[in-house]
DNA sequence: TCCGCTACCTACTAACGAGTAAGACTACTT
DNA sequence: AAGTAGTCTTACTCGTTAGTAGGTAGCGGA
């Protein structure tokens, strides 16, 4: 079934490289969000971008080197956009909250780009786990340096500022887990997601700055299991 | 290089099916862990199991299937060591506290468990990730139904009901977050770990409930960016 | 009009890994 | 001792996929 003429045989449009650069990074993040990085074919990759295989080993290298790019890619894309609101000089509580808001709304409209960097490299034993570790670890580090700020700021004692590194873990952990619930509820807005966030975290962390804390309530003898 | 006597080769113990179903699923809980999913190998699973492929394939079946069993039993030893600390009697402050504290404790005990359950198959794409994310919806509903029973004893109008979803998603995702966490602090004891979730977020949910909220601190004009 | 550069392709190789065929060994029963 | 049920292995097949060899074709410049 050769419907094409010969001859003139649908003559393939010649582009340069930058343009199939793109088109290939675009193809292969959609392709690993959705297959994950064992199950994603170069093939794929390959048919997706409307290319041959081929062209993907001569402009971006082998699969990992692929991969690799994807990241870096999407990883600066959020970084920026986070990162062009948030201003060192603001309060550290409107810094979170400008933050928090960039990062829902960068999720809500790169969702593949969130599912590579998010859910397909965090296994162990992936080749990128590591990398995408320790970038989650930066940002960690600097919203616990944001809260430790705001702590001091509130007269807290020295002793409680090693406490806002897991808490700041335990913030981005929870900003991710809403991610994945948004993706159910996609009517919601990224401002509404942000509010919650900040609503939950923003206000138990201010309560614990207060100096209130939560101790478990006493039962008979010892009657809540502990650890060894 | 036969270092083995001739005669009596070195015979292979012979053992009941039962012990050998039980070294597979530890031999390939640990590799799935270790590599993933789709970068494990059968082979590997028989090597750590010190058993032949085929024997792999005649107890548990194939390669999904011998994941599924990993699941299954992690899941259910999981789910065991929470349910039988938690009384639907209890007040939902203790139950929550009960939960958290049993959480915490399995994770540190069976690091592999844990990594298996959710870090190998929350990717999309994965032969499991539906399955796995069903239980982590049923999870979330649960401590969500906690919640929202612990605002209706506090007498929060009804359309804060709803809410108290979104807050159990971010309650597990800062749950998950902070055992990451623990992995790189591992002299943490599991209770010091469940106070700490306990602390961000009861104090948090417990400020919400009293019908303190956060708004965003209002900027020049509109300062703060917002979604379309 | 020829040269050479870059874009582009079809069609292969080589390796790896899931799954199996076919049978050997062993222990327990009768 | 012979039968039999269950344990265990070696040595394959066969499909998939990363990566490449080797060549074609359009385009800018001399």
């Amino acid at each position: 079934m050769e419907t094409e003429q010969r001859g003139r045989p649908a003559r393939v449009k010649r582009l340069p490289r930058a343009v199939r650069e793109r088109q290939i990074l675009d193809a292969a993040t959609a392709v690993f969000s959705q297959r994950g990085y064992h199950a994603a074919s170069m093939d794929e990759v390959a048919e997706v971008a409307a290319i041959s295989k081929p062209m993907v080993y001569a402009y971006l290298g082998s699969k990992e080197e692929l991969f690799a790019a994807c990241i870096k890619r999407e990883a600066t894309r959020l970084t920026e956009s986070v990162g062009t609101v948030v201003d060192p000089n603001l309060a550290p509580e409107e810094q979170l909250w400008r933050g928090v808001l960039a990062f829902f709304t960068f999720v809500g409209e790169h969702r593949d780009s969130w599912n590579v960097l998010h859910r397909q490299v965090t296994s162990e034993g992936h080749p990128f786990a590591q990398q995408i570790a320790e970038g989650r670890k930066r940002v960690i580090a600097l919203i616990g340096a944001l809260l430790s700020q705001a702590a001091q700021a509130q007269g807290m004692p020295d002793y409680f500022v090693p406490e806002t590194k897991p808490i700041a873990a335990a913030l981005v952990g929870a900003g991710e887990s809403l991610a994945d619930w948004w993706l159910d509820h996609p009517d919601e807005t990224a401002k509404a997601m942000a509010l919650r966030l900040m609503n939950l975290v923003w206000l138990g962390f201010g309560t614990l700055v207060q100096g209130r804390t939560w101790h478990p309530p006493a039962g008979p003898a010892d009657a809540t299991p502990t650890p060894a």
